[in-house]
DNA sequence: TTAATAGCCCTG
DNA sequence: AGGGCTATTAAC
C-alpha cells in the first residue's frame, strides 16, 4: 500500500520539509503540487513518502492538487540543488523553487502560450527585396529572414528588431506573408548557410583530446587567446557528442547581451537539432516552454545563463562554460552560488566531460589546471591566419599635457584612424559625466547621503546621481558646505568623454554605449548594426562593449582611465583588470586589418601592463598564484564570509561579534576573523559588516558552517539584522 | 517569507 | 474601548 505521508519542500525559509497527507493522489517524488500552507496556498515539490509525521498527525492537511500531467523534476536536478543548497548554506525549499522558472511558482496553471508565426505566400516567394521601400529598412531585414527561414515565430522576429512584428504585419497586408498560430517554439530556422570551417591543427589537437575522454568525468580548462577559434571547437564537440541518439549538451554563457551571436552561430550549424535559450529576457511563457523542452529531453542544446545549470536535463553528455572567469557566473543575493563550481560536481555525478574556456581563465581555474585536477588545453594562434595580434602600448600620462583627459599620442590617433576610414573604440569603464562634483573654494565633494559613495554628474538631466542607490538631485548652485559658487565636475565619464571628442573631431560620427545611452531593449543592437554598416566612426563605452562583439573595421583601441582599478584594494583587482584589458583589446584588428591598443596611465611600469603587452596571461597568472600562495588567499585556502546589515552597525556589530565567538568556538582548524567593515561601509541606508572565515580546504568550512548557521538563525538579532552566508566569496 | 495576533501607545 | 502601529510567532 501506498504511503500517506508527503514530504513537500516549499518556498519558505525554513530548511526543513513538509508533511501532507497523500489523499488518494498518485504522485512521483518531483511532482509539482498545490498545498494549503498557514491561510494561504503555496506550490510545493514532493520530495518523499512516510507512514508516519514527527508533526501531529491530526494537524496534518491533505495537498490541494497534484499536477500529474507534468513531468517530474529528476532525482539528479533534485539531487544537484540538494547538494547547492547544503553548499551554499541555504533553505532547500526556497534553492529548488527558485530554480524553477517563475509560472512553476505560480498556482495558475502553466500552459504556455501561442503565438503567430509568419511565412512567405507564393507571392512574396516571387517578390524581390528592391520592391521594397527603401527606407524601410526593418521590413527589408524580416523579408529577408523569411526568404532563408520557412517560418519565423514572433519571438524570433524580436531578435530582428522592436518593430519587426510590425513589418511582418505589413507584408501580411501586401500579400506577401501569412500568419498562423502555432504553438510557441524555442527554434528560429538556418539564419546564415552554416560555413563548416576547417581546423587548423592546434584546435583538431584540442578536439581529439577532449573527444577520446568525453564518456567519463573530466574538466577541461580550455585556454584560448581571443579569435583563437573557441567556438568552433565547442561546435565540433557538441557535434560529436549530439551524434548519439539521446544526447544533450549545456552551454552557460555569462551574460544575456552575449548570447545573440553565439546562439545564430550554434543555430545555423545544427539547423536540424532543437535549440533553446534560457536567460532572464525571455517572457515567462517563453522561459517555460524552453525549460519545458529542456527537462522533456526534446532540446538537445540548451545555451543559458548561470540559473540554467539547475535545469533538469534527462541526456546530458557534455556541458561547456564560455568565459568562464566572468564574474557573473556568480550569483550575488539569495543562494550565491557559483555556476562554474555547481558545473563541475554535475558533470562530475554524471561522469560526464565539463569544459570551461577563457583567454584569461580565472586564477582558481588556472591553479586547478597547474595541480593537475583539470586538463590543460590550449589554442595559441588566432584562428583566422590573416588577423594578428594587436600591438599594446601604454602612454604615460604623467609625462604630457591632458586635453580633457585625452593624451596627444591617442587624439592623434584617432585622427589617423578617421583619415584611413577605419573605426576606434574608446573604452572608459565609469559612465556619466564626471565622477565627482568637487567644491574649488573647500574641497567638498558631493555625497550620497545613502551610501558610502559619491555622487556622480550627469550633465544632460542636470543631476547628481549615486550609481550604487538610485538616488538623484538636483545639481546645487552653491556649495552646501561653504556657500561657494565654484563647483565642478571633477574627473572623466563616458558622457564627458563623448562631449569632448565631439568638439575635437567635429566631423567624428560619435556614438556612446553604457547603462544610460542604452536603455531600450534593443538599442545596442541598433547601435552595433550601425557600426557595422560603417555609419560609425568612434564607439565610446563601458564595459558593455568589452564582450564579444566583432568589428572587422576597428583598428584602435584606447583606453582611458584604468589606474583607479590598477590600486584597488581588492585582492582580486589585479586578475579582473587584466582580463578586462585582454578583452578590450581582443576587439581591435579581428580581421585582415592589424589593431593597436593604447592604455593612458599614470604606472606603465606596472607588471600587469608588460604582461599585457606581450598578451602573456600564463606568465601574468602565475604571479599572481605566487603573490596569493604567500598572503594565503584563494585559491590557496577556501573562503567564507558572514555578512550582515542593519540600519545601526551596532546591531550588525553585536550580531558579528556572537558570530565570531560561535565561528571561534567551532573549529580550530578554521581561521576566523573579527568583524570588519566592507569597502562600501553604507550602502541603500544599511550599515554593512561581515566576518571573513578561511580553511585550507572546502570540507572545514563546511563543517563549521552547518551548525554555526543553525545557531545564528535563532539568534535574538537574526530578524533585526539582514544577514547572509556567501561561501567562496569574488568580493570581501 | 507571509500573515495573524499580541502588545503598546494614544485618543476620546 | 478601539484605532493604528510594531514586535512576535507559527506555518505541516
Amino acid at each position: 500500500m501506498p504511503k500517506s505521508i508527503l514530504k513537500i519542500a516549499l518556498d519558505v525559509p525554513l530548511d526543513r520539509l513538509f508533511d501532507y497527507l497523500r489523499g488518494d493522489a498518485s504522485v512521483q517524488v518531483g511532482q509539482r503540487v498545490l498545498v494549503p500552507f498557514g491561510r494561504r496556498s503555496q506550490i510545493g515539490i514532493v520530495m518523499g513518502f512516510a507512514d508516519t509525521s514527527e508533526f501531529a498527525i491530526e494537524k496534518l492537511k491533505p495537498i490541494a492538487q497534484a499536477f500529474v500531467d507534468e513531468l517530474p523534476i529528476d532525482a539528479e536536478a533534485l539531487n544537484l540543488i540538494k547538494f547547492s543548497a547544503d553548499y551554499y548554506q541555504y533553505p532547500f525549499g526556497q534553492a529548488l523553487l527558485s530554480a524553477l522558472p517563475a509560472r512553476l511558482r505560480q498556482v495558475a496553471p502553466a500552459v504556455s502560450r501561442k503565438q503567430y508565426a509568419y511565412q512567405l505566400t507564393v507571392l512574396g516567394r516571387q517578390g524581390d527585396i528592391a520592391q521594397l521601400p527603401k527606407n524601410q529598412s526593418v521590413r527589408r531585414r524580416v523579408f529577408a529572414a523569411l526568404q532563408s527561414a520557412d517560418l519565423m515565430t514572433e519571438t524570433q522576429l524580436d531578435e530582428i528588431s522592436s518593430s519587426a512584428r510590425k513589418a511582418a504585419k505589413q507584408l501580411v497586408a501586401d500579400g506577401w506573408a501569412v500568419a498562423q498560430q502555432v504553438q510557441a517554439v524555442g527554434r528560429v530556422a538556418e539564419i546564415a548557410p552554416a560555413i563548416v570551417p576547417t581546423l587548423n591543427d592546434e584546435q583538431q589537437l584540442v578536439v581529439n583530446c577532449i573527444i577520446q575522454a568525453s564518456h567519463q568525468f573530466k574538466a577541461w580548462l580550455l585556454h584560448g587567446i581571443t579569435g583563437s577559434g573557441k567556438t568552433e571547437v565547442y561546435m565540433r564537440l557538441m557535434q560529436h557528442i549530439l551524434q548519439s541518439k539521446e544526447a544533450q549538451v549545456l552551454v552557460l554563457v555569462p551574460e544575456i547581451n552575449l548570447t545573440p551571436q553565439l546562439e545564430a552561430r550554434f543555430r545555423s550549424r545544427f539547423a536540424h537539432l532543437l535549440l533553446v535559450s534560457l536567460h532572464s529576457n525571455l517572457s515567462e511563457s517563453e522561459r517555460l516552454h524552453h525549460w519545458q523542452l529542456a527537462q522533456s529531453g526534446a532540446a538537445q542544446i540548451i545555451i543559458g545563463t548561470r540559473l540554467s545549470i539547475f535545469t533538469p536535463l534527462p541526456h546530458l553528455k557534455l556541458i561547456i562554460i564560455d568565459e568562464e572567469h566572468d564574474s557573473s557566473y556568480k550569483q550575488q543575493d539569495s543562494m550565491r552560488y557559483h555556476a562554474r563550481d555547481v558545473a563541475l560536481v554535475r558533470a562530475q555525478r554524471l561522469k560526464i566531460p565539463v569544459v570551461l574556456g577563457s583567454a584569461t581563465p580565472a586564477l582558481e581555474s588556472w591553479h586547478n589546471a597547474a595541480s593537475q585536477k583539470y586538463g590543460l588545453l590550449h589554442l595559441k594562434q588566432r584562428a583566422v591566419t590573416a588577423a594578428q595580434l594587436p600591438q599594446i602600448d601604454c602612454i604615460d600620462t604623467t609625462k604630457v599635457n591632458l586635453q580633457n583627459g585625452l593624451t596627444p599620442q591617442l587624439i592623434g590617433a584617432l585622427k589617423q584612424r578617421l583619415a584611413r576610414k577605419e573605426q576606434s573604440l574608446l573604452f572608459i569603464n565609469r559612465r556619466g559625466y564626471s565622477p565627482v562634483l568637487l567644491c574649488a573654494a573647500c574641497h567638498w565633494i558631493a555625497p550620497c547621503s545613502r551610501c558610502s559613495a559619491r555622487l556622480v554628474v550627469h550633465l544632460g538631466q542636470r543631476k547628481l546621481r549615486c550609481h550604487h542607490c538610485g538616488h538623484e538631485q538636483r545639481i546645487p548652485q552653491q556649495c552646501p558646505s561653504c556657500g561657494d559658487a565654484d563647483l565642478h565636475p571633477t574627473g572623466h565619464g563616458t558622457q564627458r568623454l563623448e562631449q569632448t571628442l565631439a568638439q575635437l573631431l567635429p566631423n567624428a560620427r560619435i556614438a556612446r554605449v553604457d547603462r544610460d545611452s542604452i536603455s531600450r531593449k534593443n538599442a545596442l543592437v541598433e547601435i552595433l548594426d550601425r557600426v557595422h554598416n560603417q555609419e560609425i566612426d568612434i564607439l565610446i563605452g563601458t564595459q558593455m562593449l568589452a564582450k564579444g562583439h566583432d568589428f572587422p573595421n576597428l583598428t584602435l583601441v584606447g583606453v582611458i582611465d584604468t589606474d583607479s582599478a590598477l590600486h584597488s584594494p581588492d585582492f582580486r583587482a589585479g586578475e579582473r583588470l587584466f582580463a578586462q584589458l585582454m578583452q578590450v583589446a581582443g576587439r581591435a584588428g579581428r580581421a585582415d586589418k592589424a589593431g593597436q591598443v593604447l592604455i593612458q596611465t599614470a604606472f606603465p611600469d606596472n607588471p600587469l601592463f608588460n604582461a599585457l603587452r606581450i598578451q602573456d596571461y600564463e606568465s601574468y597568472a602565475n604571479t599572481l598564484l605566487q603573490e596569493r600562495e604567500q598572503v594565503q588567499f584563494p585559491p590557496f585556502v577556501f573562503t567564507a564570509l558572514v555578512r550582515a546589515e542593519a540600519n545601526e552597525y551596532a546591531l550588525v556589530q553585536q550580531f558579528l561579534q556572537f558570530a565570531f565567538a560561535r565561528a571561534r568556538s567551532l573549529s580550530d582548524v578554521v581561521m576566523v576573523y573579527e568583524p570588519v567593515r566592507p569597502q562600501m561601509e553604507r550602502l541603500k541606508g544599511m550599515e554593512r559588516g561581515y566576518i571573513l572565515l578561511h580553511a585550507p580546504q572546502r570540507l572545514m568550512l563546511q563543517k563549521l558552517l552547518n551548525p554555526l548557521v543553525q545557531t545564528l538563525r535563532v539568534h535574538k538579532l537574526a530578524s533585526k539584522v539582514r544577514w547572509a552566508v556567501d561561501v567562496d566569496p569574488l568580493e570581501f
